[in-house]
DNA sequence: CGCGGGTTTGATGATGCTCAAGCCCGGTGG
DNA sequence: CCACCGGGCTTGAGCATCATCAAACCCGCG
């Protein structure tokens, strides 16, 4: 149950055998199936989520009731919304379950304690936020210099298993665009490449 | 010299005066005049730098020679390509001054060691990259689900500084937009305000 | 077989871009 | 002190992209 969660540790730091379990004693499992919420906007995002199985999401729900998704976490990502989770603040997003998923939750207490009194594990979540940071930061570039092709176009080659994980409104919501301009995207592409 | 820098991680960590030299003496202050350039596309993104005084900004240039701005920083805040400063990459940006500045630089090597030997540090790094994933993604909210005169709204309220600070160009690139269209949104909203 | 969600297609409209010209203002040199 | 220059902001006209609304289509499932 816990495979996968080493193995992600063990990419980015060594770890002993000896240290593992001071992590994974915070740890409670959990299936969240489809359709089912981890969070919903209003509460305090009381858990950080590694994902075991399945697929989640996290989006917010405009004025005009539109959908947005923000991030889409998959096996072996971790998922929360930050800022309601350190400051214990209500949150603004939802994050629910695209599969029957599984995951392993660290509530903030417990996250906190083990920053503090294990310093491999801090190195860890720093290390994990610099590589989260970088890549929001690729999104933010994407989104005030490309077109929603091109965003298209670059969501494909770097997580070619989103796009064909997820329905394809998801995508739309995830590029900031309408499921119909992306579909005529897709057929834009397909002319394209047949000429 | 330091006094910013000091103040800023006493805020977020506590710090004993023995613990603060093993920082300094890892930064190398630096003077960049107006408009000279801490990095540029093709170079390794050396430094992590600490602004004490002035204003830099880190932009791309897309294929069609357009400027786009992913982000400013003042006094007490730190700027470098972090992708380019953590693999030893090639960066794809570049980061000049708005105005006459002082930063503090400090190497990778640095950074790591001073990680590495000073838990502390790396807390403070952990936090501040927490905070900066926050604000990012908060960013990435904002370009997927409002209106460029709701993302404008939305950086007068919460930076006004920098607004009155830097050229409404570079505002208009940071939010994405055209000069023309900045333009036309402040027009809208002075009239909105005035009926 | 028929229902229903998701995707596609079409027509129309809003938002923001492009290109071009004009305006404002601070700095420079005569 | 004034004329001129230049950069940045504004304004205008036409255009591209994407949104909206509505209808059709596709396909898996009861």
């Amino acid at each position: 149950m816990f495979d996968r969660l080493r193995e992600h540790i063990r990419q980015r730091i060594p770890l002993t055998d000896e240290e593992f379990p001071s992590c994974t004693s915070l740890m409670v499992p959990k299936r969240i199936r489809k359709d089912a919420y981890l969070v919903q906007e209003g509460e305090h995002s009381k858990y950080l989520a590694f994902v075991t199985k399945g697929c989640l999401r996290s989006y917010t729900i405009d004025k005009k009731g539109e959908e947005h998704i923000v991030q889409f976490a998959v096996e072996g990502w971790w998922i929360t919304d930050l800022y309601s989770f350190l400051s214990g603040k209500e949150t603004e997003y939802f994050i629910d379950a695209l599969e029957d998923s599984d995951v392993l939750l660290i509530d903030a207490p417990s996250y906190e304690k083990l920053c503090e009194t294990v310093p491999k594990f801090e190195r860890y979540f720093r290390i994990l936020l610099q590589n989260n940071y970088i890549a929001t930061h690729r999104r933010v570039v994407a989104s005030i210099s490309l077109s929603a092709e091109e965003q298209y176009l670059q969501l494909l080659q770097e997580s070619p298993a989103i796009v064909q994980r997820v329905a394809q409104r998801h995508i739309a919501s995830y590029l900031g665009i309408t499921p119909e301009a992306l579909s005529r995207i897709r057929n834009r592409i397909a002319k394209h490449q047949r000429s």
